[in-house]
DNA sequence: TAGCTTTGACCCGCC
DNA sequence: AGGCGGGTCAAAGCT
């Protein structure tokens, strides 16, 4: 199992002040797997720890979230407060599509959206980057929408910015944290670039043509035209980027330098051992940082056909998700070991009845039409299977109405309010099987009870002691 | 017998 | 208006 057993005391293996990576998240960085939101918030406190710039804010994706789905503009307002948004000259937001605050696994999709006011020209503005556009335009709207309000300027635009697409279900978010690493190394050198037009989308763009071109010279089989030969708008700029570049280098980490570091049973977190820390100890052993998308691509490990494909089907087994496809088009090469419907890679825990099949024209795999067996469902799906069993494209219409009939054995995301509110006190029972700690969980509960101040501190890697723990509210209470 | 897949026919939008 | 192609229907067959 991809996950494993006995989360419950999930050992956490490195830390940002309150931010804790678990044993389980070094999993799913391994795998081909969906990041969930604990590693994205990882990666970004990481990077904040970096830039310690009152300018620069990085923001657990829990914040946004939360912002998006506050039910009136005081709720927002108490929120968004404490985060001094206005006088930040760039905010980076990761962007979940969970459209359910009950529903833990509703989250299919990692973009970010970056609030802009650091270029002169441009003027403030929002950009979204998306590896699968357009996505998840819907969700940076939304949570555009809600934060213009705050802003002194009036009318800001959201335009779409320079993101390299995935080609898979499951990397949008080790992109988010590409493009945020790209525009955190263009941040200390903006003053070079501060009289022209020439401001971080360009470093961003620059950071993607190198990509394309490492790309090529590393790997000629991942060759667009080859790969996607079916669907033109991911063939079109197809790259191989993989969460286990960042997960093999975190590996590493935990496994040299954090063999110390015992599961603790509470908070201070301090206990542990901070990622910056590590890295400063890791001089002795060439593990380099990862803090660019060519580092992140010539890091990638080679993809063995059959083993990354079954960990992936295994964690779409477990988690009964298949992450960042629902509503979208993925490709993918996975191994099928039989058609049912319930028991092929295609499984993602719902219940499907297939209702037709049709030769398409363009692609050389037959299309096979699938509806929900819930009777009010009205999502369906297209599956193209190649003749040896492996999924060339699936794509999803609609959202359930219901509950997955096959509950998850081992959810991954965490982002749902559900979780942030379980995962607010160190000795809760963890709702989440384990995986007990969901990013900025006390600094967001605490932002909208009352505007404590320590997201300043969660951004700048220090520890959150200050911020009274209080005993677990349901944040859905709190929103209704 | 229920529930599912298969498959040819049909519908409908687009050019 | 007619052809084409994608999506859906529904009867028949299978498990």
């Amino acid at each position: 199992m991809a996950h494993g057993g006995g989360e419950e005391e999930e050992e956490r293996v490195l830390s940002h002040g309150d931010v804790v990576l678990l044993r389980c998240d070094l999993t799913i960085l391994r795998g081909p797997h969906f990041l969930n939101d604990r590693i994205i918030a990882f990666y970004l406190a990481h990077l904040a720890a970096d830039h310690h710039d009152d300018d620069l804010l990085l923001l657990p994706p829990s914040v946004p979230y939360l912002l998006s789905n506050l039910p009136d503009p005081a709720s927002v307002a108490a929120v968004a407060d404490p985060l001094r948004l206005a006088s930040r000259r760039l905010v980076l937001l990761p962007v979940n599509d969970n459209p359910d605050v009950s529903h833990a696994e509703g989250g299919s999709h990692w973009t970010l959206l970056v609030l802009d006011n650091s270029n002169a020209v441009s003027g403030p503005r929002f950009v979204h980057h998306d590896s699968l556009p357009p996505t998840n335009l819907p969700s940076a709207r939304r949570l555009a929408a809600v934060l213009r309000p705050l802003l002194p300027a009036s009318a800001i635009p959201l335009i779409e910015g320079p993101t390299p697409r995935q080609t898979n279900g499951y990397d949008c978010g080790v992109f988010v944290l590409a493009v945020a690493s790209a525009i955190c190394n263009w941040w200390p050198t903006r003053a070079r670039h501060s009289n022209s037009d020439s401001d971080w989308l360009e470093a961003v763009k620059r950071e993607i043509k190198l990509v394309h071109y490492l790309v090529m010279l590393d790997e000629p089989s991942h060759c667009p035209s080859t790969q996607l030969p079916s669907h033109p708008s991911i063939a079109s700029t197809s790259l191989p980027v993989t969460a286990q570049d960042f997960g093999t280098w975190c590996d590493m980490q935990s496994h040299k330098k954090v063999a110390a570091v015992k599961p603790v049973a509470s908070r201070p977190s301090s206990r542990l051992r901070s990622f910056s820390m590590l890295q400063e100890d890791s001089t002795a052993i060439d593990s380099p940082r990862v803090t660019s998308l060519e580092e992140i691509i010539l890091r990638r490990p080679k993809l063995e056909d059959s083993g990354t494909h079954t960990a992936y089907d295994q964690k779409k087994a477990d988690t009964g998700k298949g992450a960042c496809w629902d509503n979208l088009t993925v490709s993918q090469s996975v191994r099928k070991p039989n058609v049912s419907a319930k028991n092929s890679l295609s499984y993602d825990g719902y219940s499907w009845r297939k209702y037709g099949q049709k030769q398409v024209k363009g692609s050389e795999f037959p299309r096979s039409y699938y509806k929900c067996t819930h009777p009010t469902c009205p999502v369906k799906r297209k599956v193209e299977m190649t003749p040896d069993g492996r999924i060339a494209e699936i794509v999803y219409n609609g959202e359930h109405n219901h509950p997955k009939p096959h509950p998850p054995r081992k959810p991954t995301l965490s982002t749902s309010v559900e979780t942030l509110v379980a995962t607010n006190d160190a000795g809760l029972e963890n709702k989440l099987e384990g995986c007990d700690q969901a990013i900025g969980s006390d600094a967001v509960v605490e932002a909208l009870r009352g505007g404590c101040h320590c997201l300043d501190g969660f951004r700048n890697g220090n520890e959150i002691s200050d911020c009274k723990k209080r005993p677990t509210a349901s944040l859905e209470d709190t929103l209704r």
